[in-house]
DNA sequence: GTCCATGCATGAATAGTACTCATGAACAGG
DNA sequence: CCTGTTCATGAGTACTATTCATGCATGGAC
């Protein structure tokens, strides 16, 4: 009857309204601002309308655009509560589900968001592994899924996206004014914590810094533990680099203060590796699709 | 937030809902049975929960199906009503379009449906070619598309497929009688109309008859042109084998009665060519988009 | 006015999904 | 019990969406 509407493509659209920016809207979703683009275009050809008005850098809605945008919020208003009175619905899992995560992520992101995944599945029993080296736990059977920034190398593991990891330059209020740190050059100067002795921690940043602005790292100061790096950082011993996700408490507190906002560090993207096995199937299905609902903001991208 | 609903497996689920048969379904949907299933394992398995209740012959839905039925109603009103908004305001493409299509279908069921079309869009004239030999008119640029069972021989013509074409045999009712005709193998005694001589046009026919009912076929009366064979069936002169589409009318007239409404021909998919230029090609679109819109019932599948 | 930064568009290659075809199993009617 | 439906399943394929890598335009700073 139709043929003509598309819900990711909606969806799309819907969130590019809302945002009003199409980086910002893929940021949003997950996807790069090309394929938000081309989705927009699709639409818009498939609607034989123009649907948005490009005007440089703001963007707004044409007439039609705002009625398919009213259409939207009806139609996801009600989708969304289908969707969630399905998942309230579904037959419980019983079980038991072993999952691993590194022990950063693990202990800061992932237990704040299990509480609530839990006590909707009051029958399902999970064992957290929060170590540093995961694959071999999951070779040997011990875990179901992993979530982590690996890079796909085992072809019998189901790899899910979940969402960016973006890397923040921080560091100590006091430790700024003190260094009178305004661009990234000024980092020369003062120590900065690094994972690793040599430094290459501070690559993944530098590789972002336009030439001329490079910064000509020398006083590292090796911890090989992020979470100890923080609380030095904290304490102002030095800049650190870290996903932004490890450090949102601190930086809403005014422990620590983001610098160079403007310059955006390579991410990675964490997914989750399952395993391929019946027996625990639906429940990783469950917990994996709980976690893609939750928005990637509340991971700190 | 969702990602949890996906719009063609609903829609599928909807008129699954509607029609109660996955085999009814398929053919509304112009998807094969197979299809309708696995959008409906999908579904259920994204649901996390049974959507269906699969008793054998009959089957129905289940409270979380029931609700989810509703949730569709809604959202499928907005969305259409959406569409049709859009459809409504999307520019009017001016200029010509020259379209082919068999005679027989286009002057029977094509014509029939071109007139709101054409209402819709005042602006945009179209050229209609009805001959046998379309291919010839579509590479000497005389047409933008055409409409037919072809293979897909061109690589450059795209290929949108529109609807089945299914096949009957009919006579007129005093035929029947007359004859006796009541199982495939009654047809041995009769005449019966072919388009050619040796009769191979009846083999369509023939390969859906289970083996022991198989008719032998001997008293052809080949005319070369299928209008010419319905007004001679009509009138009495034998049985025929026709597209569906062709005799819709006679059909509900009387004039003629389908035969061996179990046994169904092998069918052919009426598809749209679209020839790849950049002039027409929105109003190519416009129309295949038109002619998608239309249910199969109106093509008689 | 020129330069630079940012935001969107475009095109080719790829990954992932949904369809089809060909079977297989279960159930009802003769 | 056999026959004919109806739905499920699996392998192969075609197609669609996404990404990556660019290109183009606009707005702001100097």
């Amino acid at each position: 009857m139709d043929a003509l509407l598309d819900l990711p493509q909606l969806r799309t659209f819907f969130t590019l309204a809302q945002t009003g920016s199409f980086t910002a809207c893929a940021r949003r979703l997950n996807r790069t601002q090309s394929a938000v683009s081309h989705a927009m275009a699709r639409l818009e050809e498939l609607a034989g309308v123009r649907l948005l008005e490009r005007r440089g850098r703001s963007l707004g809605l044409t007439e039609e655009g705002r009625r398919l945008y009213q259409a939207c919020e009806q139609v996801f208003a009600t989708l969304d509560a289908a969707s969630e009175d399905l998942r309230r619905h579904q037959s419980l899992s019983k079980g038991r589900l072993r999952v691993g995560a590194t022990v950063e992520f693990g202990s800061s992101i992932l237990m704040r968001h299990m509480q609530p995944f839990l006590a909707a599945n009051p029958d399902l029993e999970i064992d957290f592994t929060l170590s540093h080296d995961l694959l071999a736990p999951l070779l040997r059977d011990d875990l179901d899924l992993i979530i982590d920034c690996l890079e796909h190398l085992l072809p019998s593991l189901k790899k899910t996206p979940l969402f960016r990891e973006t890397y923040v330059v921080a560091c100590a209020p006091a430790f700024r004014k003190a260094h009178r740190i305004r661009v990234p050059g000024d980092l020369g100067r003062c120590p900065v914590l690094s994972l690793d002795k040599a430094g290459t921690w501070w690559n993944r940043f530098l590789m972002a810094v336009p030439g001329r602005d490079q910064p000509q790292l020398e006083r590292f100061i090796a911890i090989d533990h992020i979470r100890a790096m923080i609380h030095a950082a904290a304490e102002g011993m030095g800049a650190l680099l870290v996903p932004r996700y490890s450090v949102l408490e601190e930086l809403e507190r005014g422990d620590l203060v983001a610098l160079f906002p403007a310059i955006r560090p390579a991410e990675d993207r964490f997914s989750i590796y399952q395993k391929k096995v019946k027996a625990s199937q639906e429940k990783q299905k469950l917990l994996t699709r709980y976690l893609q609902g939750l928005s990637p903001a509340e991971f700190g991208s």
